[in-house]
DNA sequence: CTGAAAGCGCTTACAG
DNA sequence: CTGAAAGCGCTTACAG
């Protein structure tokens, strides 16, 4: 055989195009021509060209093919935890999102931790991403200037600041907290604990917003009682159980965030009291295990495919008009009152 | 101003080393060398490097920076669900390990599903990723060939088929499964249903191995019932919800996997059954819920982190050494009998 | 319809 | 100690 005959490459390397451009006989350009199906190629050629991409396996490295193109097709996903399986379902969803959309999903976490969350995105800035979804863990995004200035495509969700550049999907934090207060005075509560994580975190505040606009249409504003928990079950936990040693606890628990949920139920199994009857919980934020425990625990469900969904539209929307003004969307969390809710005798 | 005097770069655009190079009067090589802290270099040189780094702000592309580098610094790693905290878990154990370590981690999910799996896999190798990852839906991972091929460093962990040429990390799935048939067997319970997912899944093999072992030696084999719920909730609810319907339960539930444990525990629930008055649960796979719930659901707990470790360790050794036979280690559970064991009167 | 050349942002021999 | 040149795998004008 002549040492230039086409051959396919020993195992342990990849084809490249100029293997393809040699085998089809045409040249490197010609191939990415074809493989983007653009311009007008001879069809011979892209036979020709199709035949040797099949024969030798070849696949595009979409890093290298990124790297001539001013930007890259790589969406950057930042979440506080992946260990809390609402943060687990967010990421299912952009990855489902993803698929088929021409840009590849990379989800890292920041532990809950402002300095992290910097370099995880610095990190990502690093990459060129071409776009940021970022659930701040408190606040505005940290590295917030290295985006503006590097003009990435950057969507917020979850815990939104008030005042942002960014385009942004909130919930309705406060009408739905407030729904829920409605529903416990209709029970005949009147005096409610709210387990929250931060006042730092705008999500956060809404939520007591609400609360507190139900609370006072109901005349018990003074005994809504606000617990602050810090950011995982741990730190919940520890806030928790030094409430409930204070004694006489109210009627009814709403916690304002996951991990404040498990703290609560841990407490009161820990101490032998029990659900409903000594204490009526309610959680924000439904993960799946909130219906197998007996009773199941009532929550405000946050629909997360919906609220992925909006983030990605708008995400799509930054990157076809990236001087649209920034957009706002709301999007409507559901009332599920299980029993964990007693009704109380008057 | 002379037309070539180095200035910043109009924000938008990343300085390159290119830029820092004119800055600081070198060529790009001596800052390459400067940045990768190899080579002599003079120390003014230096110097002026570092400054001109610091004036603009300039962070290497580590994409572009592998791209002359044979090998990429990004671990893929392949999870079948981000949805499960146990593989969340996961995620955010390597995510901790990867950091320092000079690798990027890139996670993504099979959705339980081998064709993604192997679409997954492929869309890694195409990133030319160093190492990866794998936790298979089933069986060997999709793939396969593709990997061999192209000599990724692979380590295999949770679902590891018996017979492979991967590192692979494992934990004493038989032993841990017969110490929970020995504690259910010692407080009296002598008909066992058992939850699998599919007896493709090696793990589950080897669980049920384990617990049949145990059965025989307390000679209750014929009363250990096996249900197979496929691969989620939803698909759990509907066998476990069939077994159910078929009228009187065994005194004890063994859920093999994480989604049937809430598959028991829903249809417990939903029929107004009690834990563990009318029936014992125990799940392999601790999650942080399963303590908050009334009574806690006892449980084999793989130690996720230990697990994580030893998968790391192993891809680090394969990283330096891709010659070396394939490595297995076996991480241990630890059993924690909770509440939901009901000691049965003789 | 096609290809040679330059370029994306780096690193890697190599020559000096 | 330093830099010019070539190269990683692709794409993008541009000329023909």
């Amino acid at each position: 055989m002549a040492a230039d005959e086409p051959q396919r490459k020993s195992p342990g390397e990849r084809p490249t195009i100029h293997d393809v451009a040699r085998l089809a006989n045409v040249s490197p350009a010609t191939v990415s021509k074809v493989l983007r199906g653009l311009g007008a190629v001879k069809a011979e050629s892209v036979a020709r060209i199709h035949a040797a991409v099949r024969e030798l396996g070849f696949r595009v490295d979409p890093l290298a093919a990124n790297l001539r193109r001013s930007r890259r097709s790589i969406i950057g996903l930042v979440v506080p935890d992946f260990r809390n399986p609402f943060f687990g379902s967010m990421v299912a969803s952009f990855e489902r999102l993803a698929e088929g959309s021409g840009y590849r999903l990379v989800a890292v976490s920041s532990a809950e931790n402002i300095e992290r969350e910097a370099s995880q995105i610095e990190a990502l800035l690093d990459w060129r991403v071409a776009g940021l979804l970022v659930v701040p863990t408190e606040g505005r995004p940290a590295a917030e200037t290295s985006i503006l200035d590097q003009k990435v495509a950057t969507v917020l969700l979850d815990r939104v600041p008030d005042e942002t550049v960014f385009d942004k999907v909130n919930v309705n934090n406060a009408e739905a907290s407030a729904g829920v207060v409605r529903e416990l005075v209709a029970k005949g509560h009147r005096h409610i604990l709210v387990a929250i994580a931060s006042l730092e975190r705008t999500n956060m505040r809404d939520r007591l917003a609400g609360i507190m606009a139900a609370a006072s249409e109901a005349g018990i504003e003074e005994t809504v009682e606000v617990v602050v928990c810090g950011p995982d079950v741990t730190t919940a936990t520890e806030a928790i159980a030094a409430r409930f040693d204070k004694g006489r606890l109210p009627s009814a628990a709403f916690a304002l965030f996951g991990p404040a949920t498990m703290a609560i139920l841990r407490e009161v199994e820990r101490r032998g009291l029990v659900v409903p009857t000594d204490l009526s919980v309610v959680g924000f934020d439904d993960v799946e295990w909130m219906q197998v425990t007996h009773p199941p625990i009532a929550a405000v469900i946050q629909p997360i495919d919906q609220i992925a969904q909006a983030a990605w539209q708008q995400m799509m929307g930054r990157l076809a008009e990236p001087s649209d003004p920034p957009k706002s969307l709301i999007v409507q969390c559901q009332l599920d009152f299980r029993g964990s809710i007693a009704t109380l005798q008057r």
